[in-house]
DNA sequence: CGCGGAATTGATGTGCATCAACTCGGGTGG
DNA sequence: CCACCCGAGTTGATGCACATCAATTCCGCG
């Protein structure tokens, strides 16, 4: 039993481990003797319960964290309680790049369900992107990546229709997970509604109107937090356009 | 003459270095032979006219673009012609971070007005900061502020009112130009009410009677394109949150 | 079993988009 | 140098998408 016990915890830490280069590696092949450095840097850490915290807005910049397994939510809580939520993250992403330039997070995290997080020191992880010019690359790839997928948001929450945000938000959980090796169309949110309409700038009853409305047109299926999505198809077809989004002036020049 | 003409020359190309420099290496000294470096890899390009594009969606990516003197916008066609404006861009600001990940651009860019660019050829770039850590450091710090900054504009865009956007698009645009040394009460703005509407998600005629109204109550001076800040401090206030914001619900968890 | 927060559903209000008409300024050509 | 024109900007009237308010139901949890 002992013996099976260690073999099990073994097979946990390679599991983090592939995990957490996938995210930092992708396309890139390293030299096996790079991807040995850049593993011994990273850290685990003991599971993390609904509610705690990752870091939070003024802590000190360390470390950029990977989401293992659960979710994450970021957000800029202000004096008042009214807080934004700034993203959701999924098994395999990286949290906590902007935090770099100040020294400082300038947003919380928090996790949404038992999760399990990996911690990257980031002054370690400087020294080998000097050292490995293919992880460099990644780095810059990685924090510009990230700055495209804002962009995208910022077209979303600028001219979109709630309809047209919802559909984003379901599109880009079920291809998430897709790459992850999930199912697409069948999963659990683990934020709340509020949550949600928060992140799309929508109240919380728009969201759950449209949920519904969604399920009586058989776009997909909601029960509590269990979402069934029946006809991507349509959904897709919601995002590109077809519909009309509010605020479509042109422009010139 | 021509000897005078020599110098005047040499002197534009002494402002274009510090200028680019001063945005890649802020607070960090770097040794001088690295500047030398860096500041060898910079091309200077002929000024461009209203109207031109640096880049255009879709692009290959080979470098990176500092707006020396006039502005530029970046924004994401669409088929239909309807864009989204994503920013505009001050001297002394970095564009093109967002076309890393995809080795390809993701949006476009077009100068506002006649305007100096200078480009920086990535490759050659990254090849310089593997071996200058501080100047790594760096463009980590630049891309991480990129990040951070999109961040803000989310949360303009999913909770401001109108009143808001306007009053932080003109504090942005104040602080940007008095980094520069120019005026920060007394601008032109290059861009459209058009383009500023799209850029705050808001239509032409709300950005226009928002700048009346702001005129109505002392806060500034509107003529054309023409902006006096008189009153700095209530529209800091107005974004502080005075005002009532939309959609400010509670969360907890 | 009963409490409390989350979610749903309905009724009402409003901020801003949209439509429409007009003005202004700047460029162009006669 | 002036008359014309055309797009940018302003101003007013109207409509609608979504917020907000209010009431109810649902589910998880002690």
């Amino acid at each position: 039993m002992s013996q099976r016990k260690v073999i099990s915890l073994e097979s946990i830490r390679v599991a983090c481990r592939h995990c957490t280069l996938a995210s930092l590696c992708l396309p890139m092949g390293l030299e096996s003797g790079d991807v040995e450095r850049l593993d011994e840097l990273i850290k685990r850490t003991r599971p993390l319960h609904r509610g705690d915290l990752i870091f939070r807005k003024g802590d000190r910049f360390k470390s950029l964290y990977v989401v293992k397994t659960g979710s994450v939510k970021t957000f800029a809580p202000s004096k008042e309680g009214a807080e934004q939520v700034l993203g959701f993250h999924l098994p395999g992403e990286l949290i906590g790049l902007d935090a770099i330039e100040r020294d400082t997070h300038v947003c919380s995290a928090k996790v949404l369900e038992t999760s399990a997080i990996c911690e990257i020191p980031f002054p370690r992880l400087e020294e080998l992107t000097a050292i490995i010019p293919s992880l460099q690359h990644q780095m810059y790839r990685l924090l510009s990546k990230e700055i495209a997928h804002e962009t995208d948001m910022l077209l979303l929450l600028g001219k979109k229709s709630a309809d047209e945000r919802l559909a984003v938000f379901l599109l880009s959980i079920s291809k998430r997970l897709h790459k992850r090796g999930l199912s697409s169309t069948d999963f659990y949110l683990s934020m709340s509604r509020h949550e949600i309409g928060n992140y799309l700038g929508l109240a919380v009853e728009t969201v759950s109107r449209i949920f519904t409305r969604f399920q009586e047109e058989g776009l997909m299926r909601v029960d509590r937090k269990h979402i069934e999505i029946l006809d991507v198809r349509s959904l897709e077809l919601l995002v590109g356009g077809a519909g009309q989004s509010r605020r479509q002036h042109q422009q010139h020049t």
